[in-house]
DNA sequence: TTAATTTTATACCTATTGGTATAAAATTAT
DNA sequence: ATAATTTTATACCAATAGGTATAAAATTAA
């Protein structure tokens, strides 16, 4: 019953769109104009469907914007994994941070963080929505931690520092690199940031 | 005839509300909910004015959120230019983001920063909203790269890193420090943040 | 006291919002 | 073929958005 939708069905009449390429459609939309920003005129004109046909596949506009977080952090914030699991915390933070100025630095305008847009974007009724943002950011919070603590283990930086801090602190660069984008800073110019903050992550 | 509303008429019902305390209220609601999250509904509820006289005084829902930044920048973030009149660097640097992660976590939820807010939060149609945002930003960091170009001519910092990517470091951490504030960061955890952070700018 | 002037209050306007009822269209199982 | 099932299309709904027309209320100048 509840797979209702998410089960194939053998009869009645066929989808006539593309399920993940209508998602992709939708988190690009809510990406550059956030969650209120963006109607539902908006994403049926630009995934191509009708308003029914949305609310079939999709639920609601909320459960759609899940849906966004959910593909956002598992094919745009993929290189945070493949960050993580470099060998030495150096390359760690230097594949996280180099891949993220590239990502929101992309779309004309800078398109910035989607789940850092989000948190900041949403208002008050839709506070479901930005427990979904905060608790995603948690997460990746979560993996920096653990990676940090691998290091303390591997004798790689001084063992007195928290490491729940020392995540926040990455974290902290992290977002304000994406607000710095979002408010049109250029690639060169987050280069530079970067560089004067390899200080702190050394 | 421009200045119609802003010199004090002998004539006529005298104003019910007092200009600046309406202003401040304004302000608390948009830093809370953002600009398009604040519906003029909320905004006359709260400022105990009806609609049309928040029009006269006001001009309309733009031109408020406008007068709120001037407000914001004037009395909320004074402490920037108390900042960069210290006598060092450090001391700089201390007053600033002792000052900001005060104001940030004040209020229940946090506020975070309004500019960084709505930077992020407003959407295209209010693209001057936005720009105003980004230009008050501009402002900010232009005074930081002052304060950075005197200690390097004073000699208290090498000479050879460039000012303007400097201060774009420190806006960044900034910028941040605000988006960990308004996810529900405590100051405790924002101070750690802080403390490691000083490696970066000392 | 009356005329001019300014603010306040009520009621309204059009446009847009998220969401849905209803029936036609397209498919598969019998 | 026909019945069952699923998606699509059109049209609609109540609620809310920002903004304004109109007239009553409150004040000062004459």
């Amino acid at each position: 019953m509840i797979e209702k939708s998410l089960t194939k069905s053998t009869r009645g009449r066929p989808l006539q769109f593309n399920h993940e390429a209508a998602l992709n459609v939708a988190l690009d939309l809510f990406w550059r104009h956030g969650f209120e920003g963006t109607s539902l005129n908006d994403l049926t004109a630009a995934m191509a469907i009708n308003r029914p046909s949305l609310y079939g596949a999709f639920g609601n506009k909320a459960a759609l914007f899940d849906l966004c977080i959910e593909t956002y952090l598992d094919h745009q914030l993929a290189f945070i994994d493949e960050a993580v699991e470099k060998e030495t915390l150096t390359e760690s933070f230097d594949h996280l941070f180099q891949s993220q100025i590239e990502l929101m630095t992309s779309g004309e305008p800078n398109k910035g963080c989607f789940i850092v847009q989000g948190i900041l974007n949403c208002a008050e009724e839709n506070i479901a929505v930005k427990a979904s943002l905060i608790e995603a950011r948690k997460v990746i919070e979560g993996k920096l931690r653990k990676r940090i603590q691998v290091a303390q283990m591997k004798k790689e930086i001084e063992s007195g520092l928290s490491p729940a801090a020392f995540a926040k602190t990455v974290s902290t660069l992290y977002t304000g690199l994406s607000v710095q984008a979002a408010s049109g800073a250029t690639k060169k110019e987050l280069q530079e940031v970067l560089n004067l903050a390899k200080k702190l992550l050394n």
